[in-house]
DNA sequence: TAACTGAGTTACTAAAGGGTAACCTAACTA
DNA sequence: TAGTTAGGTTACCCTTTAGTAACTCAGTTA
């Protein structure tokens, strides 16, 4: 696991270390969608292995960001969920999206939205 | 010069090449303070070594979040500074700074701020 | 009896990212 | 004459991050 150093000179860096990294942000996003199984989030992101998905997963449970249910069944089923405080990031997710669709219509790059800002305004009252 | 996809499917992906990795973020924050020359943003980064500083703001020029101004003179003089778009990024940025100073605080976390929200909220009307 | 399920783990390998130290230019200073 | 300045470049190496393939478990279906 990924340690957290115990000062930062700046808070950038410290949220660099939470959700830096090729997968994190886009975890977050997916969870903060609705709770989702592991084999759910693997359909939902094909390009991420397991082993990157379940080592992602457990850093952000590590860091208190994202919260791992287990149900004891067999085949077992075990349940992501973003914490209150990992939702806290949602609009900061959200101006990135925002941000990065500019970016593309700008420079003329093709998007695949796996969102819509729609999504988020309809839930912007419990977040803000 | 990291090279963009012609094709994302999630916006996320594209802020993520764009501004991820250990410093741009860093650099953006600071440029966002002001325009910089080479070796003030050296002393005020200072575990950044001068092969990274080039590498990071020549992509971000590349990528048109950052102008290069060079003075034609001995010994040369060059400043940097956020482009238009790059400074849209700042409400996002200051989102991320403010979530990463609570998960500071809540989890006890030493802090030796390198910025302060009072700076933004002072010039916050220029961006929002 | 064999194959399948979900949610992983493990060992090994490849690629990306980042760091070190030496070097460059032209003009100025000691 | 040597050293300093600002703003770099280059070659080399090491570390971190990410990917591949095989394996696990216990129970259920064909």
């Amino acid at each position: 696991m990924k340690e957290l150093q115990s000062e930062y000179q700046c808070a950038i860096n410290l949220v660099i270390d939470l959700i830096g990294g090729k997968w994190k942000v886009l975890l977050l996003w997916h969870l903060n969608e609705g709770d989702k199984r592991f084999n759910e989030l693997r359909r939902t992101i094909p390009e991420i292995t397991k082993k990157m998905l379940t080592q992602q997963l457990r850093e952000l449970e590590g860091h208190g960001l994202v919260k791992r249910t287990v149900f004891e069944e067999v085949p077992p089923r075990v349940v992501y969920s973003t914490t209150d405080f990992g939702r806290k990031l949602q609009p900061v997710l959200y101006g990135m999206c925002q941000w990065g669709d500019d970016y593309a219509e700008k420079e003329g790059i093709q998007m695949n939205s796996c969102w819509t800002g729609q999504d988020f305004m309809e839930n912007k009252s419990d977040l803000l």
